[in-house]
RNA sequence: GCCCCCGUAGCUCAGUUGGAUAGAGCAACGGCCUUCUAAGCCGUGGGUCCCAGGUUCGAGUCCUGGCGGGGGCGCCA
């Protein structure tokens, strides 16, 4: 639709905008803060910053400057009034016949008012990425979590995404992993539990290497017959590599995760001596202590992204003549660059990673101008996420003391199960199990999503699998709520309406909320942080739940209010509906 | 040594990038089912936002210096 406004947010930013520029402070700022709902009710409904920054900007008091932007205010039908607070907040009042009205077209609107921003835009997603021949342990959530959450994020706000799982299958440990299968493969464990067995064989080799040292160099052996192309070790490769991707995508289905591509680091083998040589020839990468690397100069590290660069060195190429992680990364991009044309490329990985992806940007950018492509396309996002620890501290397969994915989902489930039973033994056992299954898968996503990436999360079997509270659970009991009262309602027979009516506070409270569903959907993109989402998803049930309590729908008496009133639990969820979605949790219509 | 991140209620964490009197969940205590799902709702108690300065109309948030914790830093990924 032609310059259509849709959230609140952007229909007052708007507003505000044009008051200003009427008001004599057009081109005083290039940006005008966005309204923001209101951080107290006794404000009103939105509120607009907006004249403190002209203020400053303009060195007079930011009251006066909103006094004038208010009388410059054009009349709005979704406003009923606007107030001029303290030292200059602008407090809007929205109008209650407007509130029902919107909300009757944003859950009309397939999107639900969720601003298109990435249409006709392409990103390259890669997350998850575990390395093959091992298990996947909860080290591995949070990328694949937080990385296919983001995923759907991009692809409601219009992005043609591609989802890339840049699975580790190629490297050295592939020649240990020969030479220890040849001399130690146990093969009833191995059909039984084919990565259980590929990871005692790692764990042994490492143990008898120790011991016998040349061990080592025959595992060295093996992989360059691996990379020169024997047939027998390539096979058996391939094997251990099948056997991984097979069981990883059992535990991607439990956790409702796809991806669209699964190039892992073997796809980009034969293009890495090319990609070194290029870069030597274009002065991008130098030889130094005869490795090929890219340095970062301080005085050359342009800008706040590339913080912490300075001086620092990336290695391309190893003295041995072997490449590194960062070689295969920039072959990567360019692969991309050359497949998809993306105008974004975002790498989902834990904090660790940090320079080194500074690096491989910094090393892409001068490849980029070297070859007179534009360096800011695609533009790349490192969003990076908080370390998981066990409580007795850090996880590793040599400690033993790493918690496998599908134990972790298994014993959620198990929890979740418990509870079904325990509440709703009249549904058949079927339909628990599916409760179930929803309900534990649920918990463990939420769990993730709901805190700030950024911070590190404490492992904590009994946190991550809560049942109650701000869980997945929760969101999903209040959806489950509003499908009963709807499919009652359709039982006896009682119309839903096309609008919404404001009444009573709690629906005017729960119809602002549901309202305000499409700004945390781009804020949550924005700032790559589902947590944004989720909190405005508690919110929207935790109001739900007491207008559920409080107002009466389908005894409401008249049958004009049951009818808007149906109308609202109806918005609510569909909101609920589709936020879920955009987490990846399985929706119930019963619990 | 240099660089990055963090320090908020007993515990686990939010805090919309500088907005109004700092919020949730869990745990504790008290209340609400003859009415639409009690996996719910309401209430009570609980704070030197690590410390000290600074910037301004306004600081948990920004800058400086400490203290404490985590992570990274040329041939691992």
């Amino acid at each position: 639709m032609e310059g259509d406004v849709p959230t609140v947010s952007s229909v007052l930013t708007e507003l505000v905008a044009e008051a200003a520029e009427r008001a004599g402070h057009g081109g005083v700022l290039d940006e005008v803060e966005p309204a923001r709902p209101a951080s107290d009710p006794r404000f009103g409904d939105y509120q607009s910053n907006h004249a403190f920054r002209l203020g400053r900007a303009l060195r007079t008091n930011p009251r006066a400057v909103a006094e004038a932007v208010r009388a410059a205010l054009a009349e709005h039908p979704g406003v009923a009034s606007v107030e001029v607070a303290g030292p200059g907040f602008l407090n809007f009042r929205l109008d209650d016949g407007w509130i029902g009205a919107r909300l009757g077209e944003m859950v009309r609107d397939p999107a639900l008012f969720v601003e298109q921003s990435g249409a006709g835009r392409t990103v390259v997603i890669d997350y998850s990425s575990p390395n093959v021949a091992k298990r996947m342990h909860v080290g591995h959530m949070r990328s694949t979590i937080i990385g296919n959450t983001l995923d759907r994020l991009y692809r409601a706000t219009g992005w043609r995404v591609v989802a890339d799982n840049h699975v580790g299958d190629w490297g050295t440990q592939y020649g240990k992993l020969i030479v220890a299968w040849r001399r130690w493969l146990d093969r009833e464990a191995f059909e039984a539990d084919p990565l259980g067995e590929l990871e005692r064989l790692y764990v042994r080799f490492g143990r008898e290497a120790e011991a016998d040292p040349a061990l080592l160099d025959e595992a060295r052996a093996e992989t360059a017959k691996l990379q020169a192309g024997d047939p027998e070790n390539r096979a058996l490769w391939e094997r251990f590599r099948a056997v991984s991707l097979e069981e990883f995508e059992a535990v991607y289905e439990r956790l409702h995760v796809r991806f669209d591509e699964t190039l892992g680091e073997s796809a980009y083998h034969d293009e890495l001596a090319g990609t070194v040589q290029a870069l030597l020839d274009l002065g991008v990468a130098e030889e130094s202590e005869g490795a090929v690397v890219v340095k970062f100069p301080a005085d050359e590290v342009e800008g706040r992204r590339f913080k912490g660069l300075a001086d620092t060195v990336l290695v391309i190429r190893k003295k041995d003549g072997a490449f590194l992680y960062g070689t295969t990364d920039l072959a990567t991009l360019e692969y991309r660059r050359r497949t998809w044309a993306p105008d974004e490329v975002v790498y989902v990985t834990d904090v660790r990673q940090q320079l080194h992806f500074k690096q491989v940007f910094a090393a892409w950018r001068r490849w980029a101008r070297a070859r007179g492509l534009d360096p800011d396309r695609p533009s790349l996002v490192h969003t990076w996420f908080g370390m998981l620890v066990l409580p007795e501290g850090s996880m590793s397969s040599r400690k033993g003391n790493v918690v496998r994915l599908v134990d972790l989902l298994d014993e959620a489930v198990r929890r979740a199960r418990a509870v079904v039973d325990e509440k709703s033994p009249h549904l058949s056992e079927a339909e628990r199990a599916r409760i179930a299954e929803a309900v534990g898968v649920g918990a463990v996503r939420y769990a993730d999503l709901s805190q700030n990436p950024q911070s590190n999360v404490t492992f904590d079997w009994d946190r991550m699998l809560a049942l109650d509270g701000n869980t997945a659970p929760y969101l999903l009991y209040t959806h489950a709520r509003c499908r009963s009262l709807l499919a009652r309602a359709a039982g006896e027979g009682a119309e839903v309406g096309e609008a919404v009516r404001i009444g009573e506070p709690l629906e005017r409270e729960l119809a602002l909320r549901l309202l305000r569903f499409p700004e945390a959907v781009s804020l949550a993109l924005a700032h790559g942080r589902p947590n944004l989402l989720c909190d405005q998803l508690y919110e929207t049930a935790n109001v739900f739940n007491r207008f559920y309590y409080e107002v009466p729908v389908l005894r409401a008496g008249d049958a004009a209010t049951v009818a808007s009133r149906l109308a609202l639990v109806e918005a609510a969820a569909t909101v609920m509906r589709r936020g879920l979605e955009l987490l990846g949790i399985e929706v119930l219509d019963r619990m």
